[in-house]
DNA sequence: CGAATTCTAAATGTCTGACAATTTAAACAC
DNA sequence: GTGTTTAAATTGTCAGACATTTAGAATTCG
């Protein structure tokens, strides 16, 4: 920390930089206080505002949080799960809607980690999480419900599921997964045939974690995902027919 | 966008808040100009640095990019794979340091989650991913290795076990859990016996993805799983025992 | 007429200085 | 001692200015 070379490029992105890496190297713990702006500005050697941008893009990440008033200032912040995961998610949703990753990929992903998931919950799932499950279960049967709260429902089922393996790191990183997948459900519009089918599917899964048979759990998720896989190329191709025809309402 | 409600938050925040918002959201698409810092703080009716501290916080979020000169200035920018990578390693990174997660938590997490991608690289591995993981392999051999450097190797080479699969969505997911667990692994040290085993599990499971057998790869990871719990165990317990034992060096 | 050069304007990057708001802690009165 | 007041430190915000970079228009020259 503490030095700044002539480089091109911003003065509050090489500040925060170094920063950043003096926290991430462990050289500043959590709560540790940072010097006040005026006093950055002084090591640094530039303005309060040019600390200021420094210090707003390290709030930004999460890495800091400050504190107004006499003995306040700018302290290291523990990166909390909650916000780790918030994160997580929304980048992960943004990273798929501006590359514009096809269903199958993302599809595949979610489910491939979620089998990996899956024998740990149907070992460890707690009454609570089972309960959870039953009760979206219940929530995808009833019939008047739109197609976005059903995806929802869905990805509170599956969170359920992952959780169940009661490894926050797992949960940390499958939310991304899960989560992100959510406006490409959205998508697709679903029949009442297609809910049964789902409900069916989830049915199994939670009946296996149920008795803790992790070889049940298993093949149900195949199922779904294939099922998943299927209803989502119907979807494409509807949606491509659509765009492919001239439009005949307007 | 451009709303912005008597709040006790920051403003810089709040307008931030407001712009990522309708980026998230989709109203503005990759590449779009954003309005000028002076004409923003008129819209929102502050001063230009508290603008400018505003999209520093999107900058530093890599959801804006800036540029100097006549027709420049702020433009959404599409968040690329590798910033994406690059942001949630180091974000994972943090995590785990900061929350003091246990090896075995981490441990589990990742070798579930590479047993998940496992069966899809055993078909789709191409020549190259074989010829890193070997390649890897064989610096794992080396003799004179430091611990750190066959832990970088150890990390290249699940790398290319995971890229094997094919999906840049489960690279990226995997990418934290896999390059996170790295300091963790870093504070074992490893025999030569040690790493003879580990060599031996690594060979094997290339070998499998060699000829295509999801089923022996699965096996050689659950092994090496194992045994990597078990090191892990060890080196904790080696490293309380210190810790409860007065230092008798100094 | 075309091409190279110069000029200009727009935009971000940075600085200075000031004031407002907030919070802690010391000083003071009772 | 206890409660109140005051002062100081620190972040939040503003206004105005200048520096720097860049694209494009204007100009000049072959």
């Amino acid at each position: 920390m503490k030095i700044d070379p002539k480089s091109s490029a911003d003065l509050s992105a090489q500040i925060a930089k170094s920063i950043r890496d003096a926290i991430i190297n462990g050289e500043m713990d959590v709560d540790t206080r940072l010097p006040s702006e005026a006093e950055l500005s002084e090591q640094f050697d530039v303005s309060r505002p040019t600390v200021r941008e420094a210090l707003k893009r390290l709030a930004a990440q999460n890495l800091i949080r400050t504190q107004r008033g006499a003995s306040g200032g700018a302290f290291v912040r523990r990166l909390s799960y909650q916000d780790a995961y918030a994160n997580h998610i929304t980048t992960s949703t943004l990273l798929l809607s501006m590359n514009a990753v096809d269903f199958e990929t993302a599809c595949e992903a979610r489910y491939a980690l979620e089998r990996a998931c899956a024998p740990l919950s149907a070992v460890r799932r707690t009454p609570d999480h089972l309960a959870t499950m039953r009760a979206e279960i219940h929530r995808q049967s009833q019939p008047g419900l739109s197609d976005e709260s059903f995806c929802d429902s869905d990805v509170a089922f599956h969170r359920a599921l992952v959780d169940g393996a009661d490894n926050p790191v797992l949960s940390y990183q499958l939310a991304g997964a899960v989560e992100a997948m959510q406006p490409l459900m959205n998508m697709i519009t679903f029949t009442a045939r297609n809910r049964e089918m789902i409900v069916g599917l989830h049915t199994r899964i939670a009946d296996a974690l149920d008795e803790k048979e992790p070889a049940l759990a298993d093949t149900a998720l195949a199922e779904l995902t294939a099922y998943t896989l299927q209803l989502g190329e119907e979807a494409m191709a509807a949606r491509d027919a659509r765009a492919a025809k001239p439009d005949t309402t307007s």
